[in-house]
Formats: structure tokens, C-alpha cells, sequence
RNA sequence: GCGAGCGUAGCUCAGUGGUAGAGCUCCACCUUGCCAAGGUGGCUGUCGUGAGUUCGAAUCUCAUCGCUCGCUCCA
């Protein structure tokens, strides 16, 4: 059964990448850097195929609507250093990210805005002066609740230094007195940690002077850029509301812990579309574009068994966001559970409204037929390309035992942890659908030491290669060869033997099944273009 | 950032104070008439880095960097 592939570990398929070339740690020769990672010869290859898969679907060739009509999706590129307006109108400067704060004592982690500190006097012996004592509440009367626990937690002396109405402010809005102990409420001593910035964008400076005018940031999301350019496209490429603009690139984020190999790094690439709509129809939109997503992750050749939906608590939204549901797969390293793939958000007309704002400029849709004004919403499908590099990586990994000489059959999958039973062996086998395959074709002379079948598969090589990416080997035995190029997942391979020589035909392999056909040369691009698809 | 574990060849790992090893991979040649691991030969390491202890450190100590897991966060 296919979907037993995730018991791969994230060790396993991270030593394939790098030994064959997928993957390898940024900068390794000076110790590595961590949450970087570079794509090597295979890799970008396959994250190449990745995007132009989604490119299709979404810009040159996008899917149709509900009533039939092709839906208008446009690109965009935009650039990553931005005005840094952008990123105080849209929320990520400022509130968006969160301090915290650390007792050091039981390791508890509380967020600095939910920790209400309370300031006293306390004369005890050997701690004379002043003292702040920090509460954890999330409710609303958290303030009440905090100085509630104080008063009884204090003694009579330090109580009567709170005053009849003491004051309890939120630990992130208050100008914090040096040499102060902060008395951690689960410890009652001083052992938290002053609160710390999370700042998940990465800072940097525009022009030779370096101060807080040149300050500038390197985007944390691809999606900004489009609400930006949102007037320019619809003034110059005759969109008409619904439609959408997609744009594909790099985002960077300072992660607290870039964590599993490349699920989540701190520079990585996004695939966003934002589509505007009228907002009577957002609902309907919303629902359109979780479906088709869907269905093209399956079309990627995912199990759908390892896909799923999740929809978002209203808890858990985010500021901009009146819904949102994520496309989830099942990782190694979070099953059985998912961990998320693809965010599908409603935005409403949240960005817009910020950015017409914070630029006073107009950014309504005027709507032609009828002469209305509104902001149009917009729901934003949003994945990680580099996520889903992942999970292609991760569901294409399969090992299998395959049959020696005299045993009958094809290869089955192996069972984890058992060892190859008798007359079986093992191999390794990405199971990419051919259209995102690094390598779609590998040519092979079955012997290299006749230079008849050597000049007859150099010929086919140079037949094949304007057409796809084609790799010739050959080095050693035929049969490692074709284990080589199973471990990277390539479709098909074609080998010229002694016939070839006698009848002008050869033999495609499949790395699937293991099997083989002869085929006619003159016929093999067109056989190789139907299997190819 | 905090806590725990780890870092030896391209990969997987052995080596607990005394001259750095194995298997696989890789390269060359031979062999090979279709599914890796047949023959011969060969390359690869400042044992993550730096300092310390010691006559002597892969091994002990400290620091630092990186990786993995948990807290946290997100595409």
C-alpha cells in the first residue's frame, strides 16, 4: 500500500538528499547556518517542476469557475525590500509579534501581553526596596484577577505599599525599572527573563547610511506585493472583479526554531494568490478555492489519505483573517497526526482597507455595469513551495524488495523493519509522477566497452535531450545504473543492447514496475511523450 | 532563547588517554548479453571549531558553532 511510504524518516530522506543532490545544508563549509538550506542539482529541479506546476494552474491555464468560464488569474513579481510602510499598515510591524517571557526556574513560557505586573515595596530582610510580582491570566478581568492574587500573596508591609488602588499593567506596556526583582508567579522569585522580542522579520538598510530612516525589512510573506500593485494591475490589464493575482517567491522569517529539515526555514519560497471578489461573494469564493486546491495537491500525486483540511478555530485566526482553513499532510515527522501545508485564508477587505489608508490612496474597484465603489475581500490560497518540496520528497520515497533471478513477480513494498526475505533484495525508489521528476529520461549503453553500442547511445542521448531532461550513464553494471537512477526517482530508461545494433530498436525500462519494452528508435520519442504525459 | 541528546571519510557507524578504522559509496581499469554489492588498484578525515588539563586528547574540562527533540511559531 502506497501510503505506508511515511514511515520514512526525516534522517533517511535528508541523507538521501544530500548524497544524491537534492538538499544540502547552506553554507556547510563554514559549519552550516541554521534554517538555510540550498537546493542542489536535483533539487531545484524538482522545486522548479513544483512551480511551474503551480504557475500553470493558476496563471497560464487557472481553472474554471462556477459557471463555466475560465477563471482571470495574472503574475506578479515584486520585490522583496519594500517601502517599510508596507509592513506597518499590514500589521507586521508592532503587534504582530509576540514578546515573551521565561521563568527560568520551571521553564514555563508565558506571553509578555497576558503577564500583568503588579509593583510594591517590600521591606523583608535581605530585600529591601522595590519588587514587581507578575501574574498569568487570560481572561478578561485579568487585571482584577492579578492584583487579587498579589494582595494575598503579600505580606502585610508590602501590602500597604500597593496603595488602595494599585496598578496592574500588561508587562509588554510598561517602562520596565532596571534592578527590580520579577517575581515569577509559579517560583515567587525572581527568576523570569525580561520580555524578549520575537521580531520575525529580518531587519536590513537601504543606502550607504545605516539609522532608522534607512531601516528596511526583507518581506515575511509574498502577499504584501500584491496588495501593493493591486491598483496597477487592475489600471493596466483590464482584470474585471472576481480576479486574481499570483505571485511566487522568496520570504524570510526569523524563526524562534527553524525545525525538520526543510518544513521550516527561515528563508523560503511562498506561492500566493490573492483573489478580490465582491464581498457578497467571499463565502462563496472561499469554499470554490478550498476545493480546488485540494484537488490540485492530489494531482501532485499525494495519497489523498495524507491530505486533509483543517479549519481554524476562531481563537486562532489571525488578526486580518475572518477564515481560514489549511490544507494538511501527513509528515513523518508528525504522524499520525498533519501539520500544515497550504493556509486558504479569508482576508476580507482587511489589507486593502490598511494600505488605503496608511497611502491615502484610493484603492476602491469601481465596478463599471453599475457604478458601485467597495473594497473588494480577498481570499488568499498561500503554500510553501518549499514545504511542498518536502512532501513530494516525502511521499515519492519508497523502498521496495524486488525479486532475484527466479522468483516470479514484480516488487512489492517492503515491510518496515523486517529484514528482505530469501531470494528478494532492496531498493530505493522516488516514485515522482513523471512530470516532476528531475530527470525524466537516462540513456545507457549496456556494455561501454564496445563503442558500437556506446556511439548508438550517445546518438539517442542527443535525440533526447533538447525534449527532456535526459541523463547518459555508462559507468558499471547495467543494473546499477538502474538502481542509481531509481534513487532519483527518474521515469524511464532507455538501453541500447545488441539488437539495437541489428534492428534499430531499444528497450525502455519503467522504474515503477521494473519492466521493459522494445521499441523502434524512430518511435521512441513518441512512446516516451505518452508515458511522460 | 531555555532544557535534553548528539557531532569521527560522500553515507552509516566502530573506536573511553598511547601511530585514526570498517562497510557501503565514489574514481580508474578489467569483467559483465538487462536489474546494485565479481576482480585489481585508488581518492577522501587538521575526529565540528577554539582554548585548557596531560609527556601524550577523537577520548577528560570549558567555550563556541551546528544538528535532533521538547516549549514557541508559522507557508
Amino acid at each position: 500500500m502506497n501510503s505506508t511510504n511515511n514511515t520514512v524518516s526525516l534522517e533517511t530522506l535528508t541523507s538521501l538528499c544530500k548524497r544524491r543532490g537534492f538538499v544540502f545544508q547552506s553554507s556547510e563549509i563554514y559549519g552550516g547556518i541554521n534554517g538555510f538550506w540550498d537546493y542542489g542539482p536535483l533539487g531545484i529541479q524538482l522545486k522548479n517542476n513544483i512551480r511551474d506546476e503551480w504557475w500553470k494552474a493558476m496563471v497560464e491555464c487557472p481553472p474554471l469557475g462556477p459557471d463555466g468560464d475560465p477563471l482571470q488569474i495574472v503574475g506578479l513579481d515584486s520585490s522583496i525590500i519594500q517601502n517599510p510602510q508596507t509592513w506597518v499598515a499590514s500589521g507586521h510591524v508592532g503587534g504582530f509579534s509576540d514578546p515573551m517571557v521565561d521563568c527560568k526556574a520551571t521553564k514555563n513560557r508565558y506571553r509578555a501581553d497576558q503577564c500583568w505586573v503588579v509593583a510594591f515595596e517590600s521591606s523583608e530582610a535581605g530585600e529591601e526596596g522595590h519588587h514587581l510580582r507578575l501574574e498569568v491570566a487570560v481572561e478578561a478581568d485579568a487585571k482584577e484577577v492579578a492584583i487579587e492574587t498579589a494582595r494575598e500573596k503579600l505580606s502585610k508591609k508590602e501590602k500597604k505599599s500597593l496603595g488602595d488602588n494599585p496598578a496592574a499593567v500588561a508587562y509588554t506596556q510598561m517602562d520596565l525599572p532596571d534592578g527590580w526583582p520579577r517575581l515569577s508567579p509559579a517560583t515567587q522569585e525572581n527568576t523570569l527573563t525580561e520580555p524578549r522580542e520575537f521580531n520575525l522579520m529580518f531587519e536590513t538598510y537601504v543606502g550607504a547610511i545605516k539609522n532608522d530612516e534607512s531601516k528596511a525589512y526583507l518581506r515575511p510573506e509574498t502577499a504584501q506585493g500584491i496588495f501593493l500593485n493591486y491598483k496597477n494591475v487592475v489600471d493596466t490589464s483590464r482584470v474585471k472583479v472576481p480576479f486574481g493575482i499570483a505571485q511566487i517567491g522568496k520570504a524570510f522569517r526569523n524563526e524562534v526554531t527553524p525545525r525538520n529539515f526543510i518544513f521550516r526555514s527561515r528563508e523560503f519560497e511562498q506561492m500566493e494568490m490573492e483573489w478580490f471578489c465582491h464581498p457578497d461573494e467571499s463565502q462563496k469564493w472561499f469554499n470554490f478555492w478550498k476545493e480546488e486546491r485540494m484537488k490540485w495537491w492530489e494531482s501532485l500525486g499525494i495519497e489523498p489519505e495524507n491530505l486533509r483540511f483543517r479549519d481554524h478555530d476562531a481563537d486562532e485566526l489571525a488578526h486580518y483573517s475572518n477564515a481560514c482553513v489549511d490544507v494538511e499532510y501527513r509528515y513523518p515527522f508528525t504522524a499520525p497526526d498533519f501539520g500544515e501545508l497550504e493556509g486558504i485564508a479569508h482576508r476580507g477587505c482587511f489589507d486593502l482597507t490598511q494600505h488605503q489608508e496608511a497611502s491615502r490612496q484610493k484603492l476602491e474597484y469601481l465596478e463599471a455595469e453599475t457604478g458601485n465603489r467597495y473594497l473588494p475581500n480577498v481570499i488568499e490560497p498561500a503554500s510553501g513551495l518549499t514545504r511542498a518540496v518536502l512532501v513530494i520528497l516525502c511521499e515519492a520515497y519508497r523502498e521496495e524488495w524486488v525479486p532475484k533471478d527466479g522468483v516470479e513477480g514484480g516488487p512489492i513494498a517492503a515491510e518496515p523493519g523486517q529484514p528482505t526475505p530469501e531470494g528478494y533484495e532492496s531498493r530505493v525508489v522516488m516514485k515522482f509522477l513523471p512530470k516532476l521528476a528531475p530527470v525524466k529520461v537516462a540513456v545507457f549503453p549496456l556494455l561501454k566497452n564496445r563503442p558500437e553500442l556506446v556511439v548508438k547511445a550517445r546518438e539517442i542521448y542527443y535525440m533526447l535531450r533538447p525534449k527532456w531532461t535526459t541523463f547518459y550513464d555508462q559507468a558499471g553494471a547495467i543494473g546499477r545504473r538502474y538502481r542509481r537512477q531509481d534513487e532519483v526517482g527518474t521515469p524511464y530508461c532507455v538501453t541500447v543492447d545488441f539488437d539495437s545494433l541489428q534492428d534499430d530498436t531499444v528497450t525502455i525500462r519503467d522504474r515503477d514496475t521494473m519492466e521493459q519494452v522494445r521499441v523502434p528508435i524512430n518511435e521512441l520519442e513518441t512512446v516516451l511523450a505518452e508515458r511522460l504525459g
